[in-house]
RNA sequence: GGUUCGGUAGCUCAGUUGGAUUAGAGCAGCAGCCUUCUAAGCUGCGGGUCAAGGGUUCGAGCCCCUUCCGAAUCACCA
């Protein structure tokens, strides 16, 4: 940052005494230099060869010239090679940006302040009526890693989670579980409550498309017959039931909704995500049939015949959209905007993010509009942080072919075989415990899942290979924690040496390529950190951290550390490492990966 | 049909605000490297019309237009 922030500024003042005219700081391109090339970095000069009104080497030649003595601190020789102004750094500057690096305690980060704008994002958002599965896996790591994102660019950031807990798919789990159920508990059957529910919500349409069958024999067309089941019309009534408070139903929709949470409460603790605030559509659903009238007095909105409420969304180019039905009932839209509005009451919004799939992008546009109109300021500009399906490699997930992957299983078999791997492995640590061992596989396995979803572009839709995911051989997580642990690893034999890492380091030594390239490449956190919080992405430092890793791991190869006699050059590279195992930390961890000391 | 998003190696994916005669990783395949700080590693080889065509300019995988292919969505479902 620092070396960069100097020369350009310096570039700016070359132009204007050069040939007299003021630059805007975008048009200066820094870059670094390509590894064939002699320098560190380089300034693009085809911008300025409208001003300089000569020819790009010449340009060039100009503005080395001018940097050479101007910065000679910073600049040690310049070379040209066409529109390219290649610099070498004095070696000092590396130097001083690799310890302002380590001993920063997060570096790259921008610090929370009492001022800092406050995001709040949303993410999960379950249904109460079936346990996660991997959609929901990609929609919490994506979302907890977009809150330490933008925490780290500087926000405060509340995480909140809307649970959906009402409605018809609620009661089709309840009703089954009167019939089928004998009073099964999660205690009684030792399942987990998530999946008990989900076990009665298959029940329930098992045995319904079994009446609808029997209906359409009878002579019922499949259309009549999907609505005249007596189970669906049960359902019905249970839901109608529900809205007028029934003490019955609601306390048995309390039980059971009760026994979920229990169950996603544990899924959430094994994915190491949470929640500072939790939202049910059970509370919010009725503030949002409030607001939905409030619009339509100002006359924002308007009512049929047969009573409904729509909002005409076609001056935006979009259709008409339903927001309370003809029995007053709310829709998913209207709940949308009662959470929106209870939200607002708690806390003073600056900007909102929705981690919510593709599926629902029309849904966010509309909302958007809606909320606007409704005088939400930040309604307008609410980001939709729309992520891809997961596919799979025989097709997608569907819940009715049972090709769905359970969150559970798979975080227990992600654990199962990261403990197998090491048990495999040639050179396997000793002195550990049974426990130690455990608490590895756990974040090894854990690190492969998480960093096999993250490192995806989140929008595009992905392929989720188990067979790929826990081979950890490649651009996976375990790789990264590998190095990391090697790392832990030299600097805890350098301080049994009675090495410690050092505040200053000599400012003589002379560096080799690959070690002022490594330096280099730690002071892109900092743009890769910016980077994600300017396009809701974390995607970008899940790559970065891969790219250091590999870096490091060629120097690690081709240096050795401890064995180095030089003793400048020893601690230089023990600086250097312990710089990168920082950075790394700091990296995964946005993406809430935990790094292992040894592994 | 309308809207939105995608298309880069056999497969899974990167590709920073447009930059350098040669577009990168990993997997899969082949060939090397453990008396040396953890070999879950490192090195080398083969593999591409960046979907197609046109445009913008000193310069395009990236920006604009057209076409083709794929996905999502357009419900009184959530």
């Amino acid at each position: 940052m620092e070396i960069a922030n100097k020369i350009v500024s310096a570039v700016k003042a070359g132009i204007l005494e050069l040939y007299g005219t003021e630059v805007s700081e975008s048009m200066i391109q820094l870059q670094e230099t390509r590894p064939e090339f002699e320098g560190q970095l380089t300034v693009v000069v085809f911008p300025f060869l409208k001003i300089s009104r000569k020819k790009p080497e010449d340009t060039a030649q100009d503005l080395g010239t001018f940097l050479k003595t101007q910065i000679p601190e910073v600049i040690q020789d310049f070379n040209v090679i066409k529109g390219f102004l290649n610099l070498t750094i004095q070696p000092s500057q590396w130097i001083d940006l690799l310890l302002d690096i380590q001993q920063q305690e997060h570096f790259g980060f921008v610090p929370v302040t009492e001022d800092s704008p406050l995001v709040m994002i949303e993410y999960s958002s379950p249904n109460t009526n079936k346990p996660l599965h991997l959609g929901h896996v990609r929609n919490n790591l994506l979302g907890w890693a977009l809150a330490n994102v933008m925490q780290a660019n500087g926000n405060k950031v509340v995480k909140t989670n809307i649970v959906n807990d009402r409605g018809i798919h609620i009661c089709k789990s309840m009703l089954a579980w009167q019939y089928y159920g004998n009073g099964e508990t999660p205690e009684s059957s030792g399942k987990k409550g998530d999946h008990l529910i989900g076990d009665y919500y298959v029940a329930f349409d098992q045995h319904y498309r079994e009446q609808v069958k029997e209906l359409v024999e009878k002579g019922m067309d499949e259309e009549t017959a999907k609505q005249e089941a007596p189970l669906i019309k049960e359902a019905h009534d249970m839901l109608v039931k529900w809205e007028q408070n029934d003490p019955e139903v609601r306390s048995l929709w309390k039980r059971m909704n009760d026994w979920v949470y229990a169950g996603f409460d544990e899924t959430y603790k094994a994915l190491g995500v949470g929640f500072d605030k939790i939202y049910y559509e059970s509370e919010t659903y009725l503030e949002g049939r409030e607001k939905v009238e409030e619009g339509l007095e100002k006359g924002l909105f308007y009512r049929r015949e047969d009573g409904s409420v729509w909002a005409d969304l076609t001056p935006e180019g979009l259709d008409e959209k339903l927001l309370l039905r003809s029995d007053g009932t709310s829709v998913y839209m209207t709940q949308d905007i009662g959470t929106a509005k209870l939200r607002f009451q708690d806390f003073p919004i600056d900007k909102m993010i929705y981690v919510v799939g593709n599926e629902q992008n029309y849904h966010f546009q509309v909302l958007s509009i809606l909320l606007d109109k409704l005088g939400f300021k930040w309604g307008k500009d609410l980001v939709h942080f729309s992520y891809g399906m997961v596919e799979l490699p025989n097709g997608k997930m569907k819940s009715r072919e049972g090709t769905v992957v359970d969150a559970d299983d798979l975080i227990a078999t992600m654990i199962a075989d990261a403990r197998q791997m090491s048990a495999d492995k040639v050179n396997k640590l000793e002195n550990i415990t049974d426990e130690e061992a455990q608490e590895i596989a756990r974040v090894v396995g854990l690190g492969a899942l998480k960093y096999f979803i993250l490192k995806v572009d989140a929008r595009k839709n992905m392929l989720f290979n188990p067979e790929e995911s826990i081979d950890f051989n490649g651009n996976t997580g375990p790789f990264i924690q590998y190095t990391y642990a090697r790392i832990r690893s030299i600097l805890r034999k350098a301080a049994e040496q009675g090495i410690e890492i050092p505040e200053k380091l000599s400012s003589d030594i002379t560096l080799s390529n690959k070690e002022i390239s490594l330096i280099q490449h730690l002071q892109g956190f900092a743009l890769a950190v910016r980077q994600a919080g300017q396009d809701y992405n974390p995607s970008c430092i899940a790559n970065y951290c891969y790219e250091l890793v590999k870096e490091y791991n060629q120097f690690y190869h081709d240096f050795s550390i401890l064995r180095e006699e030089d003793n400048n050059k020893k601690l230089l590279r023990i600086v250097l490492s312990a710089a990168v195992s920082q950075v790394i930390k700091d990296g995964m961890g946005l993406l809430g990966i935990e790094m292992p000391e040894r592994m």
